[in-house]
DNA sequence: GCCAACGTTGGC
DNA sequence: GCCAACGTTGGC
C-alpha cells in the first residue's frame, strides 16, 4: 500500500465537508504530474493525508482513503464547470480522478510549521522549495512520523 | 525547440 | 496583498 497526501483549500472543501459526504469523486485536478500519480500509481485502500492549504492554519487535519482505481473526470466536459477544458473529449478524456473516502478528522491540526521544524521530514516533497503539487506521494516513515505528532510526546 | 509572457499556487 | 516559484502557452 502506498500513501499520500491530497491538498484541499477549507474554504472550498475541507476535513469536516469529507466527513459530512463520506466519498468525494477528486475532481479538479489539472496538473500533469498530480494527475499521473492518480492514473499510474494509486490504488484503492492507499493512505491519504488530507492538507489544508491557502488558510490561516495550513496543515495535515485528517486521514481518508483512496476509494478507487483512476477515472474519468467528468467536470472537463462540462461548459459550465470551471474545470472544463475544451481540448478534452470522453473518447480521449485528459483528465481523472479518484475517490476519496474519509476515514477520521485528526484530533488537532499538524501544522506546515511544525513538520518543517521535524528533522525526520527533511525529504518530505510537501517541503521542498518551490513546491506546488495538489497530491504528493508520502512513504511510509513520513506517514507515521507526521500521525505521531498528532498526539503530545508522553515523557520517557 | 526556445523562451518570454502570463497565470496559478500557496505561504506569509 | 505581496511575491517567489513554477507550469503552461504560444509566437517565432
Amino acid at each position: 500500500m502506498r500513501h499520500w497526501l491530497m491538498k484541499s483549500e477549507p474554504d472550498v472543501f475541507s476535513i469536516d465537508d469529507l466527513a459530512r459526504v463520506g466519498v468525494e469523486p477528486w475532481s479538479g485536478v489539472r496538473n500533469y504530474q498530480a494527475r499521473n500519480f492518480m492514473r499510474d500509481d494509486m490504488r484503492e485502500g492507499d493512505g491519504v493525508l488530507f492538507y489544508h492549504s491557502s488558510c490561516a492554519q495550513p496543515g495535515v487535519t485528517g486521514v481518508a482513503r483512496v476509494a478507487s482505481a483512476a477515472y474519468s473526470d467528468p467536470t472537463q466536459f462540462d461548459r459550465h464547470s470551471e474545470y472544463f477544458d475544451a481540448k478534452a473529449t470522453p473518447d480521449n478524456p485528459r483528465w481523472v480522478l479518484v475517490d476519496v473516502h474519509f476515514e477520521r478528522k485528526l484530533t488537532r491540526v499538524v501544522e506546515l510549521a511544525e513538520l518543517r521544524a521535524q528533522a525526520r521530514l527533511a525529504d518530505f516533497a510537501l517541503l521542498q522549495r518551490g513546491n506546488r503539487l495538489s497530491i504528493l506521494p508520502v512513504t511510509k516513515a513520513q506517514w507515521d512520523v507526521i500521525l505521531g505528532m498528532e498526539s503530545p510526546r508522553r515523557g520517557h
